[in-house]
DNA sequence: GCCTTTCGTTGGAACGTTCCAACAACTATG
DNA sequence: CATAGTTGTTGGAACGTTCCAACGAAAGGC
């Protein structure tokens, strides 16, 4: 603690040299002279000096930062984004500054607030509850990408995002292709991915000739209400049931158990997004595995070339999911051979 | 875009006042005129000012920003940490400031140095690889509270964690209440808190008088580590099984129930942490449950205390688990008999 | 009615960097 | 041998804010 910390002046004291100097060595000028560079390091070294980030940024004008809202944290699959999002930044050279918002528009609002007090040169949101005006405005000011959401489409502002459509798809052919028919899916409420995720499933029952067949029970993104969703489906007795994502997934696998039916033997449950705990030993979910860290390097070096490039129109980005099989997935009953 | 941003000047010219009066105003100082504040609320208003950080921060000499390194995002334990931290943090007016490490030493020292750029007042540590001296000259430089470690003691650091002794012998008292005795404890490894709930498991079984029963076997922190464990812990036979955390935990049922044995008829499972996932129908874990929010809002008043005041001596704070009985516990069969 | 206090306001210095124009000392060019 | 270019270095201005000392005007005390 104790001592002021050492500015670029005292290491060009130290070092015998003007602070202009310093600054172009520790900015890694190939003007400097290296006997210059030898002592100017040194000097940093003993001193223990460290860059002042805010005169950085104040007097360069570029804070070469970034900044991240992410919907929730305790969503794995942000986490996962975010992995992707980290790495493709570093290695860019940029510091990347992450706020939460907790799921709330207001918070989301005044956290994006303190990162533009910070001159942020880009900004990623890893999904968001923002209404389009607010989010207008904010891709007006600085360069935005959206990940994870689709749906709101501005000159501006580019998204990357999952085909959901045809991610679903791919649950539902794999199904048919088990041998299934009586597939009902199980939706994840009003939000924009959802909904696409619903419309996939719809398109693929087309697809196999099945609409007759083709039933959605309104559910939700958690185990909760995957629970709830999957007890009023069970009266419909599928032999499949398609759900919006791997919790409610695992909420309707409970659902099932707890009517006294067998995963798969009975019902085969497919979730969506390919969280890791879906791989756990005793979960051992089939899902529709979203490339969630590509996602994310994705978002990262569009932003980069929208920062570098700021009057480019905006992109909308997909990315292909894939199907995970794993242990809750099985031909139906008396259908072995059916396919084909 | 395009146009440059708004500063302190230009609301000055347009509210027509100094640009220092514009700054009082801006902080809220209680000796600027009714009418100027108005003006001046307006026009910065009208012209979509926001104040630039990095100025304030050179200027000021304070950053209002404190700097939060977590072990790994992808641990549901640390997020929820993270929820108390900067619930607390915003409330004193402090910016938090989020970096991953992502479970290497070398990423954390080189996202600490980022932080420290930064300027920020505080750091809180949300558990970490940090070898003592490092940690040590980081303690030197900013105030720092460590969560969820408490092995290393610094008289400049403060540390704020679970009494995983005792909250481990909550587990064993539980267990030996419902006439269990055949208690295997399956580690969590050579971190410290792994090492100190063994502790607890043994002092536990001591105070029980079940010292010549007590059994370890090595772990890890993972599903796959708790299902190899809990492997080879059943050949002694258990009728418990107390686990390093809950995802070893679950782990460990895969393994029972894949040898063909029931969890809680045959084998009871206690984990520890009290993550979300355990709460899931299909898991239902019992599991110690830290209050993870709180060590959170803890560590952050905690962090506060000592940036107002930096001389004092470090303290290390404890608080206590608590049993959280769900669906994985139950007496052994055949009652007490089954002890040797 | 003069002196002091209070209130609201002001310009200028500072904060630690980066950037720029300019430099001296060499080296190469014709 | 003068001119041009190159290499390494330099001081000063700028960035947008906060802080400080100081101001004039209005209000209070004697």
């Amino acid at each position: 603690m104790s001592v002021a910390k050492p500015s670029i002046h005292d290491v060009a004291t130290l070092a015998d040299v003007s602070k202009s100097l310093v600054s172009l060595a520790l900015m890694g000028s190939p003007r400097v002279g290296e006997e210059s560079r030898a002592k100017i390091l040194k000097a940093a070294e003993t001193l223990g000096y460290r860059k002042n980030a805010a005169a950085r940024t104040l007097s360069a004008k570029r804070s070469k930062t970034i900044g991240v809202l992410v919907l929730d944290l305790h969503n794995p699959v942000f986490a996962e984004i975010l992995d992707g999002v980290q790495i493709e930044m570093r290695k860019n050279g940029f510091t990347t500054m992450l706020v939460s918002g907790g799921d709330d528009p207001v918070f989301e609002q005044a956290d994006i607030d303190t990162l533009m007090q910070f001159q942020i040169e880009g900004l990623i949101l890893i999904s968001h509850r923002l209404a389009p005006e607010r989010l207008a405005a904010i891709a007006a000011e600085v360069p935005t990408v959206v990940v994870t959401r689709s749906d709101i489409q501005l000159p501006a502002m580019d998204t990357v995002s999952n085909d959901d459509v045809a991610g679903t798809g791919l649950a539902v052919d794999y199904l048919v292709q088990l041998g299934h028919s009586k597939i009902v899916c199980l939706s994840g409420g009003e939000n924009p991915p959802s909904k696409s995720r619903v419309q996939g499933y719809l398109q693929a029952m087309e697809r196999n000739s099945l609409s007759e067949c083709a039933r959605v029970v309104a559910g939700g993104l958690s185990d909760a209400t995957g629970y709830a969703a999957a007890t009023e489906a069970l009266r419909m007795s599928p032999t499949a049931l398609v759900v919006a994502n791997d919790f409610a997934a695992m909420g309707a696998i409970a659902a099932i158990q707890e009517a006294g039916l067998r995963v798969p033997e009975d019902i085969s449950v497919i979730g969506y997004d390919g969280i890791s705990i879906g791989g756990l030993r005793n979960v051992n979910l089939t899902t529709v595995s979203q490339p969630l860290a590509e996602l994310g390097t994705l978002a990262a070096t569009r932003l980069v070339e929208r920062i570098n490039n700021p009057k480019e129109p905006g992109k909308q980005l997909k990315v292909s999911a894939e199907l995970l099989v794993r242990g809750t997935t099985k031909e139906p009953i008396g259908a072995t051979g059916l396919a084909n």
